[in-house]
DNA sequence: CTGGCTGCAAATCTTTTGCATCCTG
DNA sequence: CAGGATGCAAAAGATTTGCAGCCAG
């Protein structure tokens, strides 16, 4: 985990993203934080979101066909998806996954993930 | 699993898919199969690899940040990613995961998937 | 002063959509 | 003839990039 300059931007994200759960997208995150920063950019918040990445601090979700969504949790853990309104839930680990043999000797794993799809409760009842 | 109007194009895109291994994009799908119908459009491509995943045939994969990938094997299996060059490969499923009782409440299950982040050897190499 | 960060606009890339035309049954 | 499929072009969305200006050490 690296150091990074603190700015008011930076923090900001941060902060909004900390302990959030809802897993935003990067439009979700621009407009919680052009509240406060209304001069703030999308550049800068796509800057911000993968300097927090690098540095270990976020992890990025590629869950959503629509569009990336990111995790203040930098840690390994699951996901469970509504596969209608795309809602996003953690799901803890229950288990460690490994590569069968034959494939672990071609590729050099870093993490794993499971993903369940499904439907959530709101989205069944209609 | 529906049954589907064969179309020349169509049959193009499931040769072109069938017992393919390279998890493809729809760019690259839609560039194999132009060389044999080169009026084929990009729409045509979108379209038949949605009815195609409608009607059970195919998988979508999201698997990719960048791009949607394509699998010809429409049942559940798992994958492993390269995060360098983003190569998918297949891994076979060797435990059927659940979802803990809490959230087996919230949400309907109708599919899970564990993916592998890792290097490849060929990335490794450099 | 310098390097990194920000803000803005434009560009890029993927995917979707509207619409006219074309086939096929 | 009717409905679905195709092709084309434009639109829509998400993300990235170029660049000028700003700020902090």
């Amino acid at each position: 985990m690296n150091t990074m300059k603190m700015t008011p931007q930076r923090l900001a994200v941060l902060q909004y993203l900390n302990g959030n759960t809802q897993h935003p997208s990067a439009e979700e995150i621009y407009r919680a934080v052009s509240l406060q920063y209304p001069t703030m950019s999308f550049a800068t918040v796509y800057n911000t979101l993968e300097t927090l990445r690098k540095a270990g601090t976020i992890q990025e979700l590629w869950i959503d066909p629509l569009r990336k969504r990111f995790d203040p949790n930098p840690l390994p853990h699951n996901h469970v998806i509504c596969i209608q309104c795309k809602k996003i839930v953690d799901v803890a680990v229950e288990q460690i996954m490994e590569l069968p043999d034959r494939l672990s000797e071609e590729f050099e794993i870093v993490n794993s993930q499971v993903t369940f799809f499904g439907i959530c409760s709101a989205c069944k009842k209609q």
